[in-house]
DNA sequence: TCCATTCATTGACAAAAGTCAATGGTTTTT
DNA sequence: AAAAACCATTGACTTTTGTCAATGAATGGA
């Protein structure tokens, strides 16, 4: 249990035995069927979620019911609405399961212990989302830089797994577009090529 | 000296006298005139700087040599390449100065001392990073799911500063726009208004 | 196995955004 | 003070993207 959450901890920081330990006491499990909502807007966000296994994704949904998808997670990824998490205030995403999932859950109690009491856990947080934060400048830079084609292409090399895993339409909601037109640039990249 | 970066700090982090005197002797003040670089595209980001003072944007530049305005800061605001300056890879942005700026540099050499040395340096840039990441995360939010006008609206309500001290053209770039549709947007407002 | 969904693709058309060029008003520089 | 550079706006036109509708393939449940 926890394994890749660990495995991706001590990527980042080293733990002993007893630190383990520690943190282990902290965290909770949860599994969601797929199309399960771990979070809905409005609600206030009270867990950190690390993907031990499964596909989540975090959205928005407008006036019109159609969904902008801010952000997928895969195994070994973490999400959450972060600023619902940290502030209290109502989430403005919703979180659900693309696929049947596994989660460890950190609450915000949790969240508030571990910080003070484990020096290391801070470390933890800090790389991880400064990780998150460069991810999200390259995204938002390739967004306002690039041409279509070559955002798709920049996706295609940096998550082929979530390509292969998620419908196409998604991914065109990931990148700001209709089904239609993600689907005509890549006819025009075939055909072109 | 370094009045505004201390503001900042201890609105996040509160410091002894002592305690600022240790980080103090790691901090380098500097001077920019407008149109001077902080950071060259290839060249190694050796700094985190806080401005005290001035503006400054950091910006790609494509083939064609259009440039894509990927942050501004003002006063209390922080800026960098953080992947450059975490990783030692040549920078992928530009950064300069929009008016004459006064700075504070954290080198690299620094920010790893303080990270050991001082606790509560390295929850200040934790969450100086988190800000910046749900800033970023809205950002991007807005750019996928809201029509022009909103996401304009939105810039005018968050950063009506910006918009006073930075020429239009560069408002439309950091919202990946030419200069004449975001004037046609604006002409639009108040036309129906 | 069959039926209902979901999905990707395509076509025709509409709307939005980009491009190019010109204008006039500022600001900056010399 | 004059000249140069910068800037925002507008018009005419092109290109890109969105919208709506239809089709056929694949998928998932009953």
């Amino acid at each position: 249990m926890y394994e890749l959450f660990f495995h991706k901890f001590n990527e980042k920081v080293n733990l002993s035995k007893e630190e383990e330990e520690v943190i282990k006491q902290h965290l909770t499990p949860k599994k969601l069927r797929k199309k399960q909502y771990l979070l809905q807007e409005g609600d206030v966000c009270k867990h950190i979620a690390f993907v031990e296994k499964g596909a989540l994704k975090a959205y928005v949904v407008d006036d019109a019911g159609a969904e902008s998808i801010i952000q997928f997670a895969l195994e070994g990824w973490v999400i959450s609405d972060l600023y619902s998490f940290l502030t209290g205030e109502p989430a403005t995403y919703n979180i659900d399961a693309l696929e049947d999932a596994e989660l460890v859950l950190i609450s915000k109690s949790a969240h508030e212990e571990l910080l003070k009491k484990l020096p290391k856990y801070e470390t933890y947080i800090r790389l991880q989302i400064t990780g998150a934060y460069i991810a999200l400048q390259k995204r938002l830079t390739s967004m306002i830089s690039l041409p279509l084609e070559e955002r798709y292409k920049n996706f295609l090399a940096l998550y082929p797994n979530i390509a292969q895993r998620v419908p196409q339409h998604m991914i065109a909601s990931y990148m700001g577009l209709t089904p239609e037109t993600l689907s005509r640039v890549r006819s025009r990249m075939s055909s072109r090529k």
